[in-house]
DNA sequence: GATGTATTTAACCCATGAGTTAATTAACCG
DNA sequence: CGGTTAATTAACTCATGGGTTAAATACATC
């Protein structure tokens, strides 16, 4: 996969780092803290972390025996320039198109209690990822 | 992966599918057309086109026996709206990173490069998908 | 130096993704 | 109809990604 640009979508392309994400966009943070939100193993989340970090989305620093992590720009900006090139070819119609978005986004927002799910569900549910 | 900006990303990962978005993204066209510049096999295009598709990053038509592809900004738009949400974090900076990030891709770049800078970016090929 | 805490590495399992070739569907044309 | 062109489906291989548990590393403290 090796180029920077598949190697940054890729790590993108995952519910639970795009949450690791976003709690991280909220400030520097410990592994441990950054774990506590999901159902998996600490070393699911380091090895998300290795991806996040590889793909130069985060940055992470030493403080005793943690490694706090940081949000990095480096990831975003290179998403940001691939992106450049495609908003030229609808222009006008973005806006429009983004408001739709918008509109999607809160009904999902406010749909209704689940019904009873029962059955053991451990696995963290792939639709739960929050703020992506 | 369930949910759709997992999706996109995921069909973003790959440099075949980008190259074929670039390609795209200078009109609507075939699968054959599409497949020229790639060492892989018809069916593969199939299933990249099939993966861009279902990703909201194209749409397909029919035109007697072709079936043309046509770049879509639905998959764009979601990219776009999730990425909103962190160019805030580094608001001013970024157009410094921007242009630090061009400075890096000019030198990754062969190098012709005279010192003049040119504000357009060339489209220098996405993809050297892989070859047998 | 032993102990506790934070995190990573190792060694696995299993699902999925990108590729293949061969066969199939779909539309056009003589 | 039979043949040709365009594209997809089927059936398979192989590599990789996300998860696990158990063990190892790194630092702080006693």
């Amino acid at each position: 996969m090796s180029d920077r640009l598949s190697t940054t979508f890729a790590a993108l392309a995952d519910p639970t780092r795009r949450a690791i994400l976003a709690r991280l966009a909220l400030g520097e943070t410990s592994v441990q803290k950054l774990a506590e939100p999901f159902a998996i193993s600490l070393p699911a989340i380091s090895k998300h972390l290795k991806v996040l970090e590889h793909a130069g989305l985060i940055t992470r620093g030493r403080d005793a025996q943690m490694r706090p992590c940081k949000i990095d720009a480096a990831g975003f900006i290179g998403v940001e320039h691939w992106l450049e090139e495609y908003r030229k070819l609808w222009g006008q119609s973005m806006d429009k198109l983004e408001s739709h978005l918008e509109v999607m986004k809160a009904q999902q927002a406010v749909r209704p209690a689940p019904k009873k799910k029962s059955r053991s569900v451990k696995r963290q549910g792939e639709g739960n990822a929050r703020k992506d």
